[in-house]
DNA sequence: TTTTTTCGGGTGACATCGACAAGCTTGGGA
DNA sequence: TCCCAAGCTTGTCGATGTCACCCGAAAAAA
């Protein structure tokens, strides 16, 4: 099924899954109720993924503070690797039908522990190296960086990033990415690490 | 036409506008030559009436910073005004079709000044009360700020970050995101103000 | 062993969608 | 007066998602 999320988001229609699967239309309908029920399946998948990603990920980095880049590092990468996959991720919940009720609670059991490894990471990175800013909620820090680096990659995703900063210098794309992660971590989490 | 957003992005057919209208399908043909035209024309318009909550809002700040965060403030306000709005104007261009060379150079003609005034901001905040990190460029720390501010508007969107941090404190949720859009700015622009 | 239930799939219908191709109707110059 | 172009209507075409019904085989129950 994931084959299909080389050729883009667009190319999901329930028919066009069928297809692919050599079998008739309506036969899915015996595994999902409905549409959107494949494709939060799908998504699920991906979310799967991208959980074992930032595993390997935290496994390679000692520090926290290391861990959080890694972590931070593996989200963009995915995103820019899988792009199909990523945006149904985060927005298959209103691509035809207003079943916003239905899809929504998956989605977030699917990403709430994701978030939970964060906040513990930048508690323990805060307690540690003790350079953040303390008056604020470590949760509330943790928050900031996860929607920091999300819309980073939506940013990136869509090209506004280098549209933005100008395609001037930088020979290879990633060390302008490394730097631009480099830059929210620190302002996250204080200025630079012991 | 804005009318329709009121009922959420869903409801964005072209026979629905039409009907909406009062007219007959095929009749937006006349005007727009696709779908996607359409909804092209309505998404420029939201991000005309966002510059001018940018200009207003940055009317009413004095200093650079204060602007900035003015900026992000009216940037979640307007997102969670007009939902459906926001919605239409960072993902129309995938929402059905492969026209994705053709939807983005109008989005980004769109976006590129009002990030041409964060990049502004930036320096000029930068070069008054110099708390920031000067060793990574404006424009660096201009794509994170807006990138977080973004990210931000985001996941407050769908209802991540009030779950995510717990709805138990917090007596009404406005000063929740002030917090969270002041810990922002504070973290790419230097701990606190002058 | 025989029967029955269930599971996975196929077929066709229906409503709806966006795109297109004619036809109308109306208003303003020549 | 004629004309013609803009704006709208109507109808069609291919394609989609959902649904109801039918089929074959495998498993479970008799």
């Amino acid at each position: 099924m994931e084959l299909v999320l080389t050729e883009g988001v667009a190319s999901l229609g329930l028919r066009e899954i069928a297809r692919r699967a050599g079998v008739s239309h309506g036969a899915p309908r015996r595994h999902f109720p409905t549409h959107q029920a494949l494709l939060s399946a799908i998504a699920r998948r991906g979310f799967a993924d991208l959980a074992g990603r930032f595993a390997e990920a935290a496994d390679e980095a000692a520090s926290p503070r290391a861990q959080l880049r890694a972590l931070a590092c593996a989200y963009v990468r995915y995103a820019q690797e899988r792009p199909g996959m990523f945006e149904l991720m985060f927005r298959h919940d209103l691509l035809r039908g207003q079943a916003r009720a239905a899809g929504r609670p998956q989605l977030r059991e699917a990403s709430l522990p994701l978030f939970g490894r964060i906040v513990e990471l930048v508690t323990r990175c805060r307690e540690q190296e003790d350079g953040g800013r303390p008056d604020v909620p470590a949760a509330v820090t943790a928050v900031a960086l996860w929607a920091n680096v999300h819309g980073l990659t939506q940013l990136w995703g869509w090209g506004s990033i280098g549209l933005a900063l100008g395609e001037d210098d930088s020979p290879q794309p990633g060390d302008r990415l490394d730097q631009l992660i480099g830059a929210v971590i620190d302002a996250h989490l204080g200025e630079a690490a012991a």
